[in-house]
DNA sequence: TTCGGTTTTGCAAACGTGTGTTATTTGGTG
DNA sequence: CACCAAATAACACACGTTTGCAAAACCGAA
């Protein structure tokens, strides 16, 4: 261990000029250029000690590392594995690498550094840029601008965060179609299973969308709080409300998971009995009995517009846009198809 | 933008002492003592300048970054992602970030870096450890000496790689028990859903312990090839396959699911006529209908027993032991639970 | 040959921090 | 007061790379 890596001085001792003019021709440096005799030179006798740069110390001098780093907000189990493996993708294709952190939010087992001490350790470390997953609280950018302070290009993705660039899908809308959907099909009864429509993140945003469709037809609606493990949260819900509805808007497709078992326990039939609809268009969602209606999230165009919100930030084409993305409603089975008449007071 | 951040000579200007005492009062370097009135004083001006140490010439100075390379495998799409946010804990709660990176293996979409060229630069960023999910093909070990050459300590998981320390999960005595399990239920037709069991990766470990209960009961094993998206595969085999097995052992539940969609779709029932064994015990397992019967994969007690081998080998105190995490089958309702004769030879 | 201009190379400083060596101060004791 | 040891601070260099500036080499033309 601890063997010693070639360093540029070594090739230059060997190759008999100065290291500056090694540095030079690895690095096509537009000015002062460097004779292509000796640029052939150096790239064969760097390759012939299998020469590797430190990019330690590149990113010391240069000021940019190569690296962005990624703050992933901690909850959806799945989800935010899913979403760091597209962010990985997208950086990864852009020849960026990823410092990734996560910040944990509800029952952390140990004391761990808290977002804002994260942030500032990926700063320290020279990032380029900070992916940054909002959810959207009050006094969020002023929090961030804090920690950042104008140093660092951010760009935020799942939740505008005013005055910095980010990638926003349009969950409200994506619910306010899901709901209308549900109405258009008889329903009138409809729960939703997620926070509160008036709070912060993005269960709220989706409330919205509903709230709003619910309100707009003369409907009440009613929202039922999601806790930390959503399949088992869906499953508890469903069999608390039991008859109270005839279709449940859920947060996510495991919650909706979850949800089917309750009713199916309970003997209610999905989508007979009650319709269900879930959020994320998970690889399962197809497949469950009954095949799952749910809001597309599409993961990947995010990650994909997001880095391409930063590259345009970095190179300072773009200060504070935000980019909306659209959901689309895919219907499956657990909604039925036919008009059914639910009407329950005669 | 780009305002200059305090460093450790603007401190040392300010206090009108050398920088090297601010560095020494900063980082209680056990020789050359400073004095406690001076520590103190330095302490409160940094506090008051919010003086936070660039990371990146820190690492560059000392050669450690206080940053671990994790290079996970792309694939189980799900799987991964709870990979890696496991790791991001584990290393969290020890006060390491990570430079994560992915390496495709199927159908990249564009012409990403490879796994080698993505490690080497790891190493040239300066990580102090490698985690790296290793899938147990020939020749690994030797590639990761030819990138690493000894210079960083690596951790493996997944598979073991001769002459690296490890954490392993034994996967091939889970399924062992697991099919052991029908077996005892009363099946002889199993089949098992995955790479052959003669080829590297974890199927293949699985599939192992699978093959090995089959010839020790006399029975026939037969694999069949699962593709890159797993429930999709799960569903389609199972329609393929239909009447020829009574129980079918799948390496992730998500295929499971598939499977019994596939089932359903044919009249099939789970588990009165075909018995189902997933893997990987996910939150759904629990709550699809009928609940899985399936082997627990315990990726967290992986992340928190890679990293605490990763400090021991940073440490020196640990080599090359790989350690072996068992897996238990949790039983639940897909294989059914009494004895139920299913010969159909008469 | 000498000159001017262009291309190529070398020198040296800089980036921020850690640390070995040396110089200074401090404090106690004879 | 003088002296020595211990504690503390300063000086200087190192880490590997980039880069502005100056020097050198080259080349063609007067």
């Amino acid at each position: 261990m601890e063997k010693k890596r070639v360093t540029i001085k070594d090739l230059a001792r060997t190759l008999g000029v100065s290291h500056s003019t090694v540095s030079r021709a690895l690095s096509r440096s537009k000015a002062h250029m460097v004779s292509e005799e000796t640029r052939v030179r150096v790239k064969q006798v760097a390759e012939e000690y299998s020469y590797r740069p430190n990019l330690l110390a590149k990113g010391f001098a240069t000021g940019r590392t190569g690296t962005l780093g990624l703050m992933a907000r901690e909850g959806y189990q799945e989800q935010a594995g899913a979403q760091i493996e597209s962010f990985l993708r997208a950086a990864d294709e852009r020849n960026y690498r990823l410092l990734v952190g996560m910040s944990a939010e509800w029952d952390s087992p140990s004391p761990e550094i808290d977002q804002a001490t994260q942030m500032e350790q990926f700063v320290s470390r020279g990032i380029d840029g900070l992916l940054l997953q909002t959810i959207g609280d009050v006094g969020e950018p002023e929090r961030i601008r804090g920690v950042v302070d104008g140093r660092i290009p951010v760009v935020t993705f799942n939740y505008p965060a005013t005055g910095f660039p980010g990638v926003v899908l349009d969950l409200t809308a994506g619910f306010h179609r899901a709901t209308e959907h549900l109405i258009a099909l008889g329903h009138e009864r409809i729960g939703f299973l997620g926070e509160n429509w008036d709070g912060p993140g993005q269960d709220a945003a989706r409330g919205r969308g509903y709230f709003n469709a619910m309100c707009e037809h003369g409907l009440h609606p009613e929202s039922l709080p999601v806790g930390r493990h959503q399949t088992e949260s869906g499953y508890r819900l469903s069999r608390e409300v039991k008859d109270r509805f005839t279709a449940l808007l859920c947060c996510s497709d495991y919650t909706a998971i979850g949800v089917f078992r309750g009713l199916d326990e309970s003997g209610i039939r999905v989508p007979e009995d009650v319709a269900v609809v879930g959020s994320g268009d998970s690889d399962v969602s197809a497949f469950v009995t009954p095949s799952l209606t749910t809001q597309s999230t599409p993961i990947r165009g995010i990650a994909h517009a997001a880095m391409e919100l930063m590259k345009k930030v970095i190179e300072g084409r773009e200060v504070a846009c935000q980019v909306v993305l659209s959901s689309s409603l895919i219907v499956r089975e657990s909604c039925g198809s036919a008009f059914v008449d639910r009407t329950t007071t005669p």
